[in-house]
DNA sequence: TATGGACTATACGGATCCGTACTAAAATTG
DNA sequence: CAATTTTAGTACGGATCCGTATAGTCCATA
């Protein structure tokens, strides 16, 4: 209640999360065509960029990740396994779930996904001192936090 | 060339990345199903929010703002047009130039918008300190500085 | 061990996104 | 001022995204 106390002249409101679409959509946008080579769109890129780790995951697991519904998840995971960057196997556990594991291909495509994340990453941030980047953590997960 | 020592073991790389997208879907899904009554997509969101300060804009300046291609923009104004929000019309200095400028229903609607922005984002930054605002746009700025 | 409820993933279809190709208008060049 | 280049926006078609509906599996309860 009372919105005018929040909204005061000096702040429009809501430039915070404008300026977090725009870097978002910047920065992969840039991925994307280094990347050209590799032929991946920014959903695959972003799937393969979380499963550098080599670490197994669920479909669930994956698409709160990258933040896709099951549904978009499903379809990007069908291009990724038909050109062999992964597998997919029922969970031994429980098996409704599947288990998604990179392929030897995949995890090379990974690898260099990760490390073109990683080369923009350490361009931007070297520009910015160590406590901004604390403060941009602090302020995601917020943001990540209030949102739900 | 060498690849193994800017993926120390500390630091995998590319983290700082994976959280914006994620804080992106996240805040977007959010503000989507919160405005739901209003039946818009995440993009005309984005777009409402952008022109929500009644300044007429260009496709392209609305474009680079949303951060979405030529084609992808037209099809937005399209939907919004179709919908009574905005009207276009030839810029009188230059007729290549299309002035995208909203009606009264738009201004309605993108205050709505904006003020779903607010409230998301005083929400979550109530939980930081300024401090930590400041860092987390100075990095935004150095991280579309980047990405050119 | 049945039965009902919750969870995981997918098939399908419609809406959205964007690359290619194009038209029109402005700016530049000679 | 004519020819060329550059820029703004759009039409079209294919790829992607995701809501709805569905099948299979696990779990709790009796």
């Amino acid at each position: 209640m009372n919105t005018e106390s929040v909204e005061s002249r000096l702040e429009p409101g809501g430039e915070s999360l404008l300026a977090l679409q725009r870097a978002t959509h910047a920065t992969l946008h840039v991925l994307t065509t280094e990347l050209a080579a590799l032929k991946l769109t920014p959903s695959e890129i972003n799937a393969l960029a979380n499963l550098a780790d080599g670490r197994p995951r669920t479909v669930s697991e994956l698409g709160a990740a990258i933040g896709s519904k099951p549904t978009t998840t499903t379809g990007v995971l069908d291009r990724l396994e038909k050109r062999g960057h992964l597998t997919r196997a029922l969970k031994p556990g429980d098996r409704r779930s599947v288990r998604i594991e990179l392929t030897e291909q995949g995890r090379a495509a990974a690898a260099t996904v990760r490390e073109a994340f990683a080369e923009l990453e350490a361009r931007a941030l070297a520009a910015v001192r160590p406590e901004d980047v604390a403060g941009y953590r602090a302020v995601l997960a917020a943001l990540g936090e209030a949102a739900r």
